[in-house]
DNA sequence: CGATATACCTTGACAGGCGAGGTATCTTGT
DNA sequence: ACAAGATACCTCGCCTGTCAAGGTATATCG
């Protein structure tokens, strides 16, 4: 794995909704978005990115509709983000909230009498 | 997947290393001084641990000894984080301070000209 | 002497990430 | 006119980490 590959995952679908709930998008452009966003520190697989649409249209967190405005390039099928959708960015940013201050939590160090759990 | 596996994926090895950076510790104790620091909030699986101590071992940032002291109940297998084990925590823990960036950057919302990247 | 806590370990299934490969469209330079 | 490159989408198959389930052994306590 990359460095932080395994760290971003899970909050793949966290990234996406997140950036559909300021409005319609596509995979390419979300993909540029996001590279952008991090100054090129962090890029979205495409594999991963497509699977995550489908994970998420299965789910009916988003919809998708082929857009025929005639940008520069192929056909795009854009996505939107549902109401039931919505609410599931509300609990992934809530979960993400909390995993964060568990991982600082655990991560800090300075933990001691991990030798003896008795003796507490 | 439980609700927080997912983020937690991926920081199961700094949270490991964070503890035994404070002392030798062995699997049994580790897991109730995680449980006991966030709370009950979150808890390691026992089979997901091992697969770390063992992937940890194999990697070098970590060994075993067993401890013949007389604890309440079966004989333990203490680790010890080894030199290179350190520098790999203090890599890892970069690596964490660098995630949670991009995630919360990417996660707050508020992108715009998501639609048409042309544009800018 | 059986229940419970301590303590370790393995197997197999599953899910998400992603390398590699493929297709089609549009623009631009020569 | 045509090649190159950007735009844009999608799938297959492997890899890796998680974890439910199951197993073993020892010590303590009622």
């Amino acid at each position: 794995m990359s460095i932080t590959s395994d760290l971003l995952r899970g909050s793949t679908d966290t990234i996406i909704l997140s950036v559909l709930e300021a409005g319609d998008s596509y995979g390419y452009a979300i993909n540029k978005a996001v590279a952008r966003a991090t100054d090129g520190r962090y890029e979205m697989k495409e594999a991963t990115l497509y699977t995550a649409f489908k994970r998420l249209e299965e789910s009916g967190s988003v919809l998708s509709y082929w857009g025929d405005d005639g940008g520069a390039g192929a056909r795009r099928r854009y996505y939107r983000i549902t109401e039931s959708g919505k609410k599931v960015l509300a609990v992934l940013r809530q979960d993400w909230e909390e995993s964060k201050k568990i991982i600082d939590t655990l991560t800090k160090g300075k933990e001691d009498g991990n030798k003896d759990p008795d003796l507490h």
